[in-house]
DNA sequence: AACGCGTGTTCCAGATAGTGGAACAAACTT
DNA sequence: AAGTTTGTTCCACTATCTGGAACACGCGTT
């Protein structure tokens, strides 16, 4: 581990044990949970009050998050353009397919649900957003990884620690993708569920993102997989495009090479 | 100042300078807008990086937010149990008024927007969500601080640094406030803007936050106003039901002063 | 009421962990 | 190809963080 800082370390871990617990919590039971002492917890958190990332109630003495992280949250929203440009058509598609739509941003060798729209509920900050999944797990994640370099896909999932025989599975599944343009999975990370999803491209034609439709396997049949299928590369296709995906340009880039 | 790390507050002031300027920065345009040294700079990103705070791409060696955030702020949100409480009224209120209505927050001696759902956008994590706002501007803060302790608002308002003169007006209109249930400001904080606001009890009867109607001078006549303070008070009242506050037992506390 | 247990908070000496200048490397600019 | 800017690494110094222990507070029990 090169040049980091402890402190700071610890101060991260002190915040995702609030966030998890999703409650207030007392000193001593943090304390517990990442294992420090007392008064270095307390220290921290005295820090971390005064930046607004976290907020005590003086009488019941326990600590939350704090609304200071909002703040920071807003920002990385803004900062994210992807999610600005998808937004309405994300809406376009929630109303075409009256389902659940959502876009995941590429993170690293993760990717994260930085925007959902729910049917029924409208967009919800819940459980699930900014948490990382997996790319090679539902469809969200494989149309990403279908259009990644060829030995960053392999390095992807021997990091997950596939058997050879699964990895070999995946890498045919993904040459489907690439030549539907899109991906289908059934109950693969949430039993019952189904997700529909295709990439989408910056202007470097590198798939930074996907964008997805969730339902239930219950209502699946063919024609309304290959209906959603066409809707959701659609999507994906006019984001990509506000984002200066040109898809000749790139056939050329590759030719002048 | 008590016990506080160092490295912490420099490493919130990091995000804080990555978050206002809305944009991706490099190692020593951070280090001059914090004031610190590159390499101190340098530390506390690589280890912001490695909590996902931040993140680095890699190609243009700049710095901005990263995912790690958001999974912070659906804790805030979901730790909060007035905004999960507040939403489906708070839609209610905008399918009534067709206006833009936002729900305010008491942080401390400010107020934060925690929601806020537009007339034309739906609800959007922009600007102004997450940003403390003084509680003595706006009908949303004058609504929250007309029901705190007298002794509170006063050295909320000292603090502020309001002339006497100031003070004086101020406390007359909180009032008219505490008789009316309801709060209305014209382009207080933005020009040509109004505002009509109610707070929102807890089951200790203390004011935690504001139900607000946004919208422009010039749609506000007298009728509409009336109107407005109705709903926004019937839904502030609505969410301080479910939060377990009694209508009855408060309302002659308060007006018995 | 007095007592004890479990909290949260403060203190302090020791030493670890953070600091920042300066050297190095890499990447644009001219 | 030389020059300039920006990112990264090194390292000795010591300021800063650490965690055990002592203190203070609140709460439930006897």
């Amino acid at each position: 581990m090169p040049q980091t800082i402890q402190s700071i370390e610890r101060a991260a871990r002190v915040l995702a044990a609030l966030s998890d617990s999703g409650d207030r919590m007392g000193v001593t039971e943090i304390a517990n949970k990442v294992n420090l002492g007392k008064s270095t917890v307390h220290r921290i958190l005295a820090t971390l009050v005064q930046v607004r990332f976290v907020r005590l109630d003086p009488t019941s003495r326990q600590y939350a998050l704090g609304y200071g992280l909002l703040q920071l949250t807003s920002g990385v929203l803004r900062e994210s353009e992807v999610s600005m440009i998808a937004l309405p058509h994300l809406r376009d598609l929630r109303q075409k397919t009256q389902e659940t739509v959502s876009l995941n941003l590429r993170d690293n060798r993760h990717r994260v649900v930085v925007e959902r729209l729910d049917t029924s509920h409208e967009i919800r900050y819940v459980a699930e957003i900014g948490w990382p999944l997996p790319l090679h797990v539902g469809a969200g994640g494989k149309a990403i990884l279908a259009f990644m370099d060829e030995a960053e896909v392999l390095s992807v999932l021997e990091d997950a620690k596939l058997s050879a025989n699964r990895i070999r599975n995946v890498t045919r599944e993904l040459k489907e993708i690439r030549a539907a343009g899109s991906a289908f999975t059934l109950g693969e990370r949430l039993p019952g569920a189904g997700s529909i999803s295709a990439p989408v491209f910056n202007h470097e034609a590198v798939a930074i993102a996907s964008v997805n439709v969730l339902s239930l396997e219950a209502r699946l049949n063919a024609a309304t997989v290959r209906n959603f299928r066409r809707l959701v590369r659609a999507t994906a296709m006019a984001v990509s495009g506000e984002l200066g995906w040109r898809a000749i340009a790139t056939h050329r880039q590759r030719m002048n090479e």
